[in-house]
RNA sequence: GGCCCGUUCGUCUAGAUGGCCCAGGACGCUAGGUUUUCAUCCUAGAAAUCAGGGGUUCGAAUCCCCUACGGGCUACCA
């Protein structure tokens, strides 16, 4: 009663991501997530979260959470789902488990499904005997009639396996010459022949449908109108058709969109959970630890990226606005998104420019914000009870030297530590004979000014560079040096001011010794 | 093998109804400038015979066909 007063209020998008418990989301499916998001508030729909826990066996603990926690951290909302329930709840199919069965009843009384008891090991015996041959076993309707099914068997005998509890499977009865159109949101018109499609399992022998029976179901009583998910299902879309057709419900069958794939960056094929660790970047929006292996898989989150970049990376992982605008925030994406402007096409993930992206957005934080992260960085360095007016100046001088936050500290942890290693180029290019004279003589210049400000100490330096007809370049650049470490930093003179004099000095003597030794 | 999808610079891509495209942008790369360093920033540049071949057309990256290549699927997994 409820549902029908919602179906009849309007016709509002309701789209649905249905993730399995079986691991971490990788960034695939994040993507797809987004873009059932973006969908969905562009037109003021509803996004819904469908935990998809049909096959006990590959259930892994922690899984269900982990897909809500990361894709809260990335602003990805849902309006009903697992977590946040609703009125067409329960959303875990293990909890709608009951009502498979009987959808499956209907679809075998109208002679759309059928009961096999064909085991296991006789259909894979099957199939090494038809590969021997070189051809390829498929329970269709040209093998059917010669398999054990309620089908080829006598009704008596059928109901007798089934009040002696023999297992069986439910499947359906694909039609031998047929067309099954379809009209994809993103690749247009698909037509395929039913004769090259199988009769696929729709209710398992251990009680729970597969895939393809709750799916429809579940779309159905949800009352979803866009199914946005990955091109991997695009082959099994035909057989979703005939179901629809099949339960009598072509009518509020939902629209599809397949969405392209995304690819290794290096050569071909899908991207996988391996690809992330071993070419240095993450697959996973968090970080993962198995719960049976204890193998950790990184996450962007622990990488350092900001939830607002990966999501302007992903959403243009396979679509684009068609304008020269790259960065988008959330609201914007949800704007501009339409399914029409996705592209056909395999996406290979570009980690030079996710590195961009991530800049882009540490530029916009505030460095109050930055500040905060970098001081829970610097304690983990050992750096406690920094100054927080000197944190937010340091932030100031190096923002736009670093793209991740954990990148702050190698490019400041002068200002915090005295280098004990010197560049060696930098030696090697500018070190001279006199050197260590010089900067003896500058340490007396820079001990000898009145204030520890920045314009009198370089004044006088470049006073005494001049004075002496020394050569500027030289002279500075290993200051800096015995300062800093490297030949790398912001003003010279800033960081001495920062570091204050005494310990300008001091870095000066040390480096002095130990260069010349 | 069978079925299905795809193919524009190294990468992500722009390219409504074919002419404004000897193909535009971004990342990356190269060079120069700014910065007495490095990074930033600025400017310039290299980079796709639009997978290949046939058509259709006055005209095709854009339409049609074929081929090649790549990918996905092919489980009582999703």
């Amino acid at each position: 009663m409820q549902k029908e007063i919602i179906r009849n209020m309007s016709n509002k998008v309701r789209v649905r991501f249905a993730p399995s418990p079986t691991g971490p989301l990788h960034i695939g499916g994040v993507r797809t997530a987004l873009y059932n998001y973006l969908f969905a508030k562009k037109h003021g729909g509803t996004m819904i979260l469908r935990i998809e826990d049909t096959d006990q066996g590959r259930f892994v603990p922690g899984a269900e959470e982990y897909i809500i926690d990361s894709l809260s951290w990335l602003g990805i909302k849902f309006d009903e789902g697992v977590h946040v329930g609703g009125p067409f709840g329960p959303y875990r199919q293990s909890d709608r488990k009951a009502m498979y069965l009987e959808y499956c009843d209907t679809l075998v009384n109208n002679n759309w499904a059928y009961f096999a008891f064909d085991s296991a090991e006789d259909l894979e015996a099957l199939r090494k005997q038809f590969e021997a041959e070189k051809k390829s076993f498929q329970y269709d309707a040209q093998t059917r009639v010669t398999l054990k099914n309620s089908l080829t068997l006598p009704k008596e005998e059928v109901e007798k396996l089934l009040a002696d509890g023999a297992p069986y499977v439910i499947r359906f009865k694909m039609p031998a010459h047929e067309e099954v159109h379809i009209n994809d949101l993103i690749r247009g018109h698909v037509v395929v022949k039913t004769e090259t499609l199988d009769d696929k399992v729709l209710f398992k022998s251990d009680g729970m449908p597969t895939y393809h029976l709750a799916n429809i179901v579940d779309d159905h009583l949800m009352e979803i109108t866009h199914v946005i998910r990955g091109e991997e299902w695009l082959p099994s879309a035909p057989l979703h058709v005939m179901l629809y057709k099949a339960f009598g419900w072509e009518d509020t069958m939902p629209q599809f969109a397949h969405l392209p794939l995304l690819l290794k960056p290096d050569g071909n094929g899908k991207l996988s959970k391996r690809d992330g660790d071993r070419l240095g970047f993450p697959v996973f929006p968090t970080q993962w630890t198995d719960p049976k292996t204890g193998e950790v898989s990184s996450g962007y989150r622990e990488s350092g990226y900001f939830p607002e970049a990966v999501i302007n990376i992903l959403a243009f992982l396979g679509w684009n606005p068609g304008t020269e605008q790259e960065i988008f925030t959330m609201e914007e994406l949800i704007q501009a998104f339409s399914i029409e402007r996705i592209s056909k096409s395999g996406a290979k993930f570009d980690l030079e420019k996710a590195k961009w992206f991530n800049q882009q957005y540490l530029r916009q934080h505030d460095n109050e914000f930055l500040a905060l992260s970098f001081e829970i960085l610097l304690e983990q360095k050992g750096i406690i009870n920094s100054d927080h007016e000197m944190v937010l100046k340091i932030i100031e001088l190096i923002k736009e030297r670093v793209s991740f936050v954990n990148e702050l500290w190698e490019q400041s942890k002068f200002f915090f530590v005295a280098p004990d290693t010197y560049d060696e180029q930098v030696i090697k290019k500018r070190w001279k004979e006199d050197t260590a004279q010089h900067l003896k003589s500058l340490a007396d210049i820079i001990n000898n000014t009145i204030t520890h400000q920045r314009e009198p100490l370089h004044d006088n330096v470049v006073q005494y560079i001049t004075d002496n007809s020394l050569n500027m370049g030289q002279i500075m650049n290993c200051l800096r040096l015995v300062i800093v470490g490297a030949g790398m930093g912001p003003d010279l003179f800033t960081i001495i001011e920062m570091i204050g004099k005494e310990e300008s000095i001091k870095r000066i003597n040390k480096g002095i010794n130990s260069i010349n030794n």
